[in-house]
RNA sequence: GCCCCAGUAGCUCAGUUGGAUAGAGCAGCGGUUUCCUAAACCGCAGGUCGCGGGUUCGAGUCCCGCCUGGGGCCCCA
């Protein structure tokens, strides 16, 4: 086998390699001819045992009725020796184990520069549309701390998969339509009441935070008393206006935090286009809808859930589920994703199963819309635990964060954790560490080769020419050897659909690189070693500010 | 009561989908700068992987039970 462009990943190289000498050893006789189990090759825990390892022969020992240490022996010697290759051998109790040449590793850094801003894409999306939805946050106050979690997962899921092949699209559903927004209206019409001096108390579970008082001195200030008569319980326009303000200093969050979204999508606009119409009588088509108790319902049970759900409320509002519902029409059958992401809070699993339902009776492979879920973040200060509610006006503001420890930092952090971990997030402490975050080590890295590479620029004329198979050195290695796992990270991520092992891998690739900087000294009086190592240092760097960019974060040149 | 998630070093968390001697960051202790960025590097210390059973060549990882914490079980979103 070549280098060349069949092969995604060196280890997608070995797994190929493994299946061709069992089958080889199977036409010889040397192996029973058994199906093979799945049995992707592995990263030794101990350099010892070399760079990959198939644990292929343990599992097939069983079933071949004969010793793991003799399969992965008849295996090793059947495996076809490529360039990439420097030796492979069978361990016990039953591992073949390969080894990467190191020629082959040093020559991978010409690959890696000529790759450049690519070096990491994989052939594995071919072009699927997808859509990422998260956040989604209503519309009736500021994006909290919580929503970070959501953002963090959900925009850096999106790029990965946009390097994976897959054609993303980044979409936020604005909540324009529910009861929500109009007990926000509410409250912001008679806080602007008040603002004139009108005796009118703010509704039931209103919103009392200071900001909708905010809110209604910029209507005052834009507007006058136009609307201090515009009927109750709140003229149109204050409704619109309030939610258009409050998208706007959403948007201004997001983007400050970095994301950019490709499609804001009005709740509301599914009533005015028809879809949501189209969506219900697909549902009826099917045989899903019930009418009882003056309600319409979705047959939730018969598709295996514990009871069924409202979709049309017996005042003849439809529930926030039937916007869902008409919402993943929306997304599976105008759009044509071929595959949906939502990005939900654990407060709203509850929502999944009866989600998942909705779209099977709408005759769409429930498979092809994932929900992930993450845990819900607790909020302290110090030792105090702060309750987060929109509506009791106690919000630790994701602005207030980014303003203090800034968005890498707290985009590093939000995607360190596993989506299924729960999240403490302590103030003090954020602000604390911020400059500890380990997301400044890795930039560290970034900004030293820039300062490296800036040093050379006045030393050696040019390295283009760098004879890479100078690169021999332990360090050189391990570095070259951290940066071909890039490729595998994007692949693995874009099919568990976790970003979280990235931020560890961007904190590897710095310590290799770190690591390389202290044993190599890169632009020396040896011209032509000079060279090399400064190819290796724009390789690194490549894959660094990647790395970093796909988090949503920056790759200064200077710290 | 039922369902989902978690419990790993003092703290915050990873753990390659069941593999070889369980790791990182921070905190603690000690060391490294005539030399491209010391926001770095090296070393030391720190563990009954919540508890108890089970499955098998092999379990932090899978199954069962229990304990603790978070979330859910509305004609709320």
């Amino acid at each position: 086998m070549t280098r060349g462009e069949l092969s995604r990943t060196i280890k997608h190289d070995i797994e190929v390699l493994v299946a061709e000498a069992v089958a080889k050893a199977q036409e010889a006789g040397e192996l029973p001819a058994l199906a093979l189990p799945e049995s992707p090759v592995e990263r030794p825990p101990r350099p010892e045992h070399g760079d990959y390892a198939s644990t292929l022969p343990l599992r097939l020992a069983r079933a071949a009725g004969a010793a793991p240490l003799e399969i992965a022996g008849i295996i090793a010697r059947h495996v076809q020796p490529t360039e990439a290759i420097a030796s492979v051998e069978a361990a016990p109790p039953g591992f073949v184990n390969f080894r990467l040449s190191e020629a082959w590793l040093a020559a991978q850094v010409d690959a890696i520069v000529a790759a450049g801003e690519s070096f990491g894409d994989v052939p594995l999306g071919l072009g699927q549309k997808v859509q990422v939805e998260f956040v989604s946050a209503n519309p009736t106050g500021p994006l909290t701390v919580a929503t970070g979690r959501g953002l963090a997962i959900g925009d850096t899921l999106a790029s990965v998969l946009a390097a994976a092949g897959y054609q993303v699209e980044r979409e936020y559903l604005v909540n324009d339509a529910g009861t929500q927004t109009e007990t926000f209206a509410s409250t912001l019409y008679a806080r602007y009441q008040q603002l004139f001096g009108r005796e009118v108390e703010v509704p039931a579970g209103a919103y009392t935070g200071d900001y909708v008082v905010d809110l209604a001195g910029e209507i005052r200030d834009d507007y006058g008393d136009k609307f201090l008569d515009g009927g109750q319980p709140y003229p149109p326009e204050v409704h619109d206006i309030g939610i258009q303000k409050m998208v706007r200093l959403i948007q201004d969050d997001l983007a400050a935090m970095g994301v950019r979204y490709d499609v804001w999508f009005s709740e509301h606009s599914l009533y005015q286009s028809g879809t949501y119409e189209k969506a219900m009588a697909l549902l009826k088509e099917r045989g899903f809808v019930s009418e009882k108790e003056g309600a319409v319902w979705f047959a939730s049970s018969t598709l295996g859930e514990d009871k069924d759900n409202v979709l049309v409320r017996s005042s003849g509002r439809p529930t926030y589920f039937a916007s869902d519902v008409a919402y993943h029409y929306d997304k599976f059958f105008v759009r044509a994703f071929d595959r949906v992401i939502d990005v939900w809070g654990a407060d709203h699993q509850g929502h999944v199963p009866r989600m998942k339902a909705a779209v099977s009776a709408l005759g769409v492979d429930p498979e092809r819309l994932v929900i992930i879920i993450h845990q819900l973040i607790t909020i302290r200060r110090g030792s105090q635990e702060v309750r987060v509610s929109k509506r009791a006006g106690d919000i630790v503001t994701l602005r207030e964060v980014v303003d203090e420890v800034g968005p890498d930092a707290a985009r590093f952090f939000f995607v360190t954790r596993a989506a299924d971990s729960h999240m403490d997030f302590d103030i003090d402490l954020a602000q604390r560490q911020s400059a500890e975050n380990p997301v400044y080590y890795v930039q560290y890295a970034h900004a030293r080769i820039a300062g490296i590479l800036a040093h050379a620029q006045e030393r050696v004329a040019d390295f283009v020419d760098g004879d890479v198979s100078l690169l021999s050195h332990e360090a050189e290695l391990a570095l070259i050897r951290r940066m071909l796992q890039f490729p595998e990270l994007i692949e693995s991520i874009a099919l568990s659909l976790e970003p979280h092992p990235l931020p560890y891998y961007a904190m590897d690739l710095a310590t290799s690189f770190h690591d390389f900087y202290e044993k190599c000294r890169v632009v020396s009086d040896d011209v032509a070693l000079s060279k090399a190592r400064l190819k290796l240092a724009a390789a690194a760097k490549l894959v660094l500010a990647r790395a970093l960019r796909l988090m949503g974060m920056t790759a200064p040149d200077r710290m």
